[in-house]
RNA sequence: GCGCCUCUAGCUCAAUGGCAGAGCAACGGACUCUUAAUCCGCAGGUUCUGGGUUCGAAUCCCAGGGGGCGCACCA
């Protein structure tokens, strides 16, 4: 069996064509070119051509001179004359490659032009016969070699698996998810526009800590050699943006990524990106009213219109224009299930509604516990499905870290928005009395006894250090930007709103096919079942 | 973690117990105005892996792996 036919026996037609691609790459050099050569210096991108000249008639001749540059994605190939269709970043545009033009030799090397190849051309802005805007190439360099061939034109890349492990092509063939990327950067941009022009200070807090609080949940533990110490990864941005505060930055935020050691699904990622926003002299109120304007302006700058395609119902769209409907999460329990309960109930009435509602419970949760499950439960998904709306005065108990409501030990100034039935953010009015937090900070160790994997272990002195300096009256709020993205990207998984998300390990075989290098005659030997 | 679905050529998909196929991509050829160019020809397979049932398995069964969706989990 010869090694070609050998290679070709085991993986299959990609290797021939790879092989027919470094062979090119080989004869390339032969002759004293380079298959991947230094910089290029363009002239315009194509949408710029397309925008100047939209308005040419067939046929004609503009002796504007160009340089392009793209990546192949399209040959027709007639004979002595050839389109090529390249994209860059901007778009497309169609170059015509005339053999009178360049002569036979040159004619020659543009035949060799692959799918997938990156090149550089000049020439002149014309149109077709047939009204087509091109570029009557002059000249054309190979700016990159591709060695592999592109996926299918016409049905691109589909398989949901290889489109996030090998995301670079999923973006080379795939407009939909070039057009997602591209408004979840202008949403991140807008809503970081927002909160500069409004006088926010932009931080950065470290991921690696000796505890990681702020939020409820498992993190992901990792060691450090030198210090001989366990550290976690951060699994929210709160704890170190008011000691910030404390510190005299009265408006400040971080747009970060967080880690949380939990299930994955449509809507998580282990590794996800938050913006928290911490606002001195302002209160709960104050930061719906903020995140109103935020999300308000993202959908703005991001698509244009208020109208955001509805998560889970293709045919419904959901209405963001302000201003968001603000209500108590008890009178939303009492109008979606016809309970009503409060947190200063007793906690075995409240059993008995959990009970009616068929929702489980741990016998050591409190009123507070047993109210939120009631409203996270039965409640949250039917909320925000035409409209967005704000649901506050959230229990205590599930609230350590947020100030109590005026009046009412046992409930807090702490609300969230919820959009199309899913969490978008969370915020209130920040507990700043140290000795109070003392006490939220001991009832989690407490609930940690219990089992609770995702309650604080530890009671965090240093940040209760820093309230006994002053924390003022101050406003928080954390916004899931992924979750932002998809709404408005109208993407239904995070996955489709994260450039590489988080996936299993590929097969080792797979990797090491996906890896080998060509031509390298050793690895199709080490491969196969020979 | 549990349940359901899924895995066939580089890509997108057929073949439902009886010869593994098509389109695109590739390769050879024709073609100076194409638009997913067209036309002629040719090649390409560990049907995810391992067992089993059967005269015969891509197809049925069991186990494992990848992926998707749902549930659980998820202040």
């Amino acid at each position: 069996m010869s090694e070609d036919l050998k290679r070709t026996t085991i993986a299959g037609n990609l290797e021939e064509q790879r092989r027919i691609r470094a062979e090119k790459v080989t004869a390339i050099r032969a002759v004293g070119g380079d298959p991947y050569p230094d910089r290029f210096v363009r002239s315009a991108t194509s949408v710029e051509l397309h925008e100047r000249f939209a308005q040419l008639e067939p046929g004609a001749e503009t002796a504007v001179m160009v340089s392009v540059a793209g990546r192949v994605m399209l040959r027709r190939n007639m004979g002595k004359l050839i389109f090529l269709t390249f994209q860059d970043v901007t778009g497309s545009l169609q170059l015509f490659v005339s053999q009178a033009d360049l002569g036979e030799e040159a004619f020659a090397a543009v035949a060799d032009i692959d799918l997938g190849d990156w090149v550089g051309a000049q020439g002149e802005v014309i149109t077709t016969r047939k009204g087509e805007l091109s570029v009557k190439v002059a000249s054309l360099r190979l700016l990159t070699k591709a060695l592999r061939p592109l996926p299918d034109k016409w049905r691109g890349l589909s398989d949901t698996d290889t489109r996030y492990r090998q995301r670079y092509v999923d973006l080379i063939v795939n407009e939909d998810a070039r057009r997602t990327f591209r408004v979840r950067h202008q949403a991140v941009r807008s809503l970081r526009h927002q909160l500069d022009e409004e006088g926010f200070v932009e931080v950065e807090t470290p991921v690696l800590q000796i505890e990681a609080g702020g939020a409820a949940a498992r993190p992901f533990v990792t060691h450090h050699q030198a210090l001989d110490q366990p550290m976690y990864l951060r699994i929210a941005l709160e704890l170190h943006l008011k000691r910030l505060v404390v510190g005299g930055i009265e408006r400040v935020y971080e747009i970060g990524r967080v880690f949380r050691n939990e299930g994955i699904s449509t809507r998580h990622n282990p590794e996800f990106t938050m913006v928290e926003v911490y606002w001195a002299l302002a209160n709960y109120q104050d930061m719906m009213a903020l995140t109103e304007r935020m999300i308000c302006r993202a959908a703005q700058d991001a698509i244009g219109t208020y109208a955001v395609a509805h998560p889970d119902r293709p045919d419904v769209s959901i209405d963001l224009t302000p201003d968001w409907p603000r209500r108590k999460i008890t009178e939303l329990i009492a109008e979606h299930t016809g309970e009503t309960v409060s947190v200063h109930d007793e906690v075995p009435r409240l059993r008995a509604v959990c009970d009616r509602l068929e929702i489980s419970y741990e016998d050591w949760w409190g009123a507070g516990k047993l109210v939120y499950a009631i409203f996270d439960k039965k409640v949250e998904e039917l909320l925000g499905h035409e409209r967005p709306i704000f649901a506050y005065e959230y229990p205590a108990e599930v609230s350590p870290l947020a100030k109590p409501t005026p009046g009412d030990q046992e409930n807090t100034d702490r609300f969230e928005l919820f959009i199309g039935g899913k969490e978008i953010a969370n915020g209130y009015s920040e507990l700043n009395d140290p000795v109070r937090q003392r006490e939220m900070f001991e009832m989690e160790v407490a609930a940690a006894g219990h089992g609770d994997v995702e309650a604080t272990r530890t009671v965090d002195e240093d940040y209760l250090r820093a309230l006994e300096f002053g924390l003022p009256p101050t406003g928080g709020l954390g916004v899931g930007i992924d979750r932002v993205a998809m709404l408005l990207s109208g993407q239904p998984s995070i996955r489709e709103v994260i450039l590489f998300p988080t996936l299993r390990p590929e097969s080792v075989e797979n990797t090491r096919r996906l890896a080998t290098g060509y031509p390298d005659g050793d690895d199709a030997d080490d491969q196969g079942p020979v």
